[in-house]
DNA sequence: CTTTCTGCAAACGATTTGCAGCAGC
DNA sequence: GCTGCTGCAAATCGTTTGCAGAAAG
């Protein structure tokens, strides 16, 4: 774990939604680019970092939440990109887990996470 | 519409599952690629079609909901990036509705349309 | 000294776009 | 004519990679 990715983390940390690159230079200026890149690789494939890619321009990442312990889904603006995090409703969960079950029973797939978007218009652009 | 797009929905139509561009030239050779592309985003601004982008490569298209009236969630799988479609359950569906309106009440958001994904391994990859 | 990390610049590849020809009205 | 669709080739741009030097052990 080098200094370069613990600033990463350190920023992912901070941020209460998903970020893209161009977030993160920005946030932690000096950072070079392709190192940045780079090192996302790294972080994902240890299962630290989680890449979430939309519609934008931009892929996103986010802390894994084995870490942060904090379960989330994601709202998505159709209209300006904009990503928010949203914490995850207990009935809902136990809802899927059911569906999940059954459907990994029938199909012979087998779930490992699962994703939530709601897609729709953020509080601006409505 | 013309001959052209009605050639993407016929395609779309008889696929069980989002396809890539790729894809679809394979399914219809002869088409250019450029005017593939330009009319899926014709398709999609009238709402017709719904771009699905994953981590894999390519963006994956379907038709929209309200067209095939079969509502389905995605299989993906982490391993070799392909996707399935799998039916809603009903229960499922009941509590992300009460969930969404929750989450609307709350944070000011206008949710459109949703999105479920399983991310794991297919049956060919475990 | 050997291995890994860094940053610059160049390469890559999916997608988009400019343009000229064509089809339809 | 005018407008919109097509297909080729070139451009775009987020992301990846080659390489040489710096840092870590």
């Amino acid at each position: 774990m080098t200094g370069n990715r613990a600033a990463l983390v350190d920023v992912l940390r901070d941020a209460t939604r998903p970020l893209t690159i161009p977030e993160i230079l920005h946030i932690r200026g000096g950072l070079a680019q392709s190192s940045v890149y780079r090192n996302l690789v790294v972080l994902e494939q240890a299962g630290v970092v989680h890449r979430i890619v939309t519609n934008d321009e931009h892929a996103r990442f986010e802390l894994a939440e084995d870490l942060t312990g904090n379960h989330h889904h994601h709202l998505v603006c159709s209209e300006c990109g904009a990503v928010e995090d949203v914490p995850a409703s207990a009935g809902l969960e136990a809802s899927l887990h059911a569906a999940v079950s059954e459907i990994d029973r029938t199909t012979g797939f087998t779930t490992e996470r699962h994703r939530i978007d709601l897609v729709g218009r953020c509080r601006t652009c409505s």
